[in-house]
DNA sequence: CCGCGGGCTTACGTTAACGTAAAGGTAAGC
DNA sequence: GCTTACCTTTACGTTAACGTAAGCCCGCGG
């Protein structure tokens, strides 16, 4: 029975990421790989975390929070006082992302009427230069 | 017909955030306010300047992206070129805050059943404390 | 035996967006 | 005339998240 592991760059080239970025994960003590002499083994629980890094990034957050998030799947660790700060945290994401989609919109209809009042000044443009010329 | 003023505190206060910010997005050139001596003089203009920088920073661009669109409110370089490939970038983003919501979401499901392991394992240690008190 | 493609460590470099002094000028109020 | 409250400039410091070498080891195909 034997298990699924990955290289650095195995895991570096499936993730899209650097192996310099997984080192600093681990350095950041986010991973810790088994060893095969002074080669980084990687398992599957390895690459759930760095998914996790990955997705806790998009989102906005810190490799810090990345951090304290892989802990929470982490059943050693698995507090429940932190299970709720860290559900606050996403939470406090998610009014944050609400806002950034109420600011986008607001810009995308700004945009729009600044895009007609160009195309208006060009038409201007146009029309004198095809009287003048 | 006197004309609506700010002073860098005034405008500091109203828009919560630091003297030194607003002194730095003039170094990078975003702004450019009048002079009475050595003092900075903020017009409704530089105001609005200013709240379009804050705006796009909680979108996630960059100054140097908020310069552009800064720019693109100003009639004399609203270029049209400009105007479409900085609405490209605000798809960009958009499609990134789309992406941002399914990794929340599926985030937030796995806390879910994260609290639930994590409930379902207290009860159990409760059970067995009061059994062996 | 040589080069090539990995892998490892150590360590300095980089970028963005300000923070944080230091040092000084001015006007108001007591 | 002293304090207080703003304003100014100049300039070095800071943080996050890696990038980018340099130098070295190991195994393999030719």
């Amino acid at each position: 029975m034997s298990v699924v592991t990955y290289s650095i760059s195995e895991l570096a080239r499936e993730l899209d990421i650097t192996t310099r970025a997984i080192r600093f994960y681990e350095e950041q003590q986010m991973l810790s790989p088994e060893r095969r002499g002074q080669e980084r083994i990687y398992s599957a629980k390895d690459k759930v975390a760095l998914k996790l890094i990955l997705r806790g990034k998009r989102i906005g957050f810190s490799l810090a929070e990345c951090k304290e998030l892989i802990q929470l799947y982490d059943p050693v660790h698995g507090n429940h006082k932190q299970l709720h700060t860290f559900m606050a945290k996403i939470a406090e994401r998610r009014a944050q992302l609400e806002q950034q989609l109420l600011d986008i919109e607001q810009m995308q209809l700004e945009l729009d009427t600044a895009e007609e009042r160009c195309l208006a000044a060009l038409a201007e443009t146009d029309k004198k230069q095809s009287i003048t010329s």
